[in-house]
DNA sequence: CCCACGACCTGTGGGC
DNA sequence: TGCCCACAGGTCGTGG
C-alpha cells in the first residue's frame, strides 16, 4: 500500500529517533522477507551509525557511517513503528491504525539509547538491502527510477518525452516506477481526477496542456496526502502507529458506484481494471 | 522495446 | 456459523 505520501510521512515519524542513532541491536526473525536478507544483515548493521533518513520513490535509505545504506522497501504492507510510541504518541489528534499482528515482526532494531523499531509486513511483499553508498544513483534499484514527482525534472516536457507513441492508458503508465517514481494506485486514480484526463485515455496522445494539468495535480494530490499524514486503508500506520486521514478526502478512489464529488457532476464513480489493477474515475469530469 | 499476465503471501469482507 | 471467492497500498519474471 504505501505509496510516496505513506513512506515519506514513516521516514519524518523515524527522523528524530534514527539520525545519529547507532544500532546496537538488530534482530532477523526469519531469513527472508520478499527476498533473502543480505549475507551477514544483522553483523553489518550491528553498531552501526546512521547517518540520516532519506527516500526515493517508495525506498527509504539510510546512509551508515559504515559506507553502506540500508535500503527499505514496504510492499504492501510492511510497517515500520517505534516501540512504545503508540500509547505515549497517539492519544491526542490522530486515530490509532489496527495493531499491527505481532507474528509479523520480522526485524527488530534497537538504538543505542534504548528506541527500538519494528518492522512488521504481514504479507511480506517488502525487502531490506544493504549496498554500498558510493556509487548508489547507479545502483540497479535506482538507475532507472524515474524522477521524484515533486521535484524540477518532472514537467509536462519530461512527461511528453516519456508518454511519446505510448498506447497504454496515462494511469498505467503514472504507475510505472520508471517513468515517475513513488506513485501507485491510490494517488494516480486521484490525481487523474484532479487533472480531468480519463485513467484510459492513451498516454501518447495526450496534449501538452493536459500533460501540464496531470503534473500539477500529480503534486498538488501528493502534497495534501502528504500533510494528511497519508492514506490508512487497512495496514497503513507512521512510526508513531497512528493513521492517516487523506482516505476521507478521496474523490474516486474506492468510490464504485458513488456520486461523484465534483460540482455539479452528477456522474457515477466506475471501476474497470487496467494491467491488473483496479483504477476508479469519473467518466464525466475525465475525458 | 512494448505490453499482458501470472506469481509472490496473508488477511479480510461479502455473498450464499 | 461456515465456506469460498474476490480483492488488497507493489514489484518482478516470463512470454508473445
Amino acid at each position: 500500500m504505501p505509496e510516496l505520501p505513506e513512506v515519506e510521512t514513516v521516514r519524518r515519524g523515524l527522523e528524530p529517533v534514527l539520525t545519529g542513532a547507532r544500532l546496537r541491536r538488530v534482530e532477523a526473525r526469519r531469513p527472508d522477507l520478499r527476498f533473502p536478507l543480505p549475507d551477514g544483515f544483522v553483523q553489518r548493521l550491528t553498531g552501526a551509525r546512521i547517518e540520516t533518513l532519506r527516500r526515493r520513490g517508495k525506498y527509504i535509505l539510510a546512509p551508515l557511517h559504515s559506507g553502506e545504506t540500508l535500503i527499505i522497501h514496504l510492499g504492501m504492507t510492511g510497517r515500520l513503528e517505534i516501540e512504545d510510541s503508540r500509547r505515549a504518541r497517539t492519544a491526542g489528534v490522530l486515530a490509532r491504525a489496527s495493531a499491527p499482528n505481532p507474528k509479523h515482526a520480522h526485524v527488530l532494531f534497537e538504538t543505542e539509547t534504548g528506541v527500538q523499531v519494528t518492522y512488521f509486513d504481514a504479507r511480506r511483499f517488502g525487502f531490506m538491502d544493504l549496498v554500498r553508498s558510493e556509487g548508489l544513483a547507479e545502483h540497479p534499484r535506482f538507475a532507472s527510477m524515474g524522477p521524484e514527482p515533486l521535484e524540477a525534472e518532472f514537467s509536462a516536457a519530461y512527461l511528453a518525452r516519456a508518454f511519446k507513441s505510448r498506447g497504454q492508458g496515462a494511469k498505467t503508465l503514472l504507475l510505472d516506477q520508471t517513468i515517475v517514481a513513488g506513485l501507485g494506485n491510490i494517488y494516480v486514480s486521484e490525481a487523474l481526477h484532479r487533472a480531468g484526463v480519463s485513467p484510459l485515455r492513451a498516454a501518447g496522445t495526450l496534449a501538452k496542456p493536459r500533460l501540464v494539468a496531470i503534473v500539477a495535480a500529480v503534486r498538488a494530490v501528493l502534497r495534501d496526502a502528504i500533510a494528511a499524514g497519508g492514506s490508512t486503508l487497512r495496514d497503513y500506520a507512521n512510526a508513531q502507529g497512528a493513521a492517516g486521514y487523506f482516505q476521507h478526502a478521496f474523490q474516486v478512489y474506492g468510490r464504485e458506484g458513488q456520486p461523484c464529488l465534483a460540482n455539479p457532476c452528477t456522474a457515477v464513480i466506475r471501476r474497470v481494471v487496467q494491467a491488473g489493477r483496479s483504477t476508479f474515475y469519473c467518466p464525466r469530469c475525465q475525458k
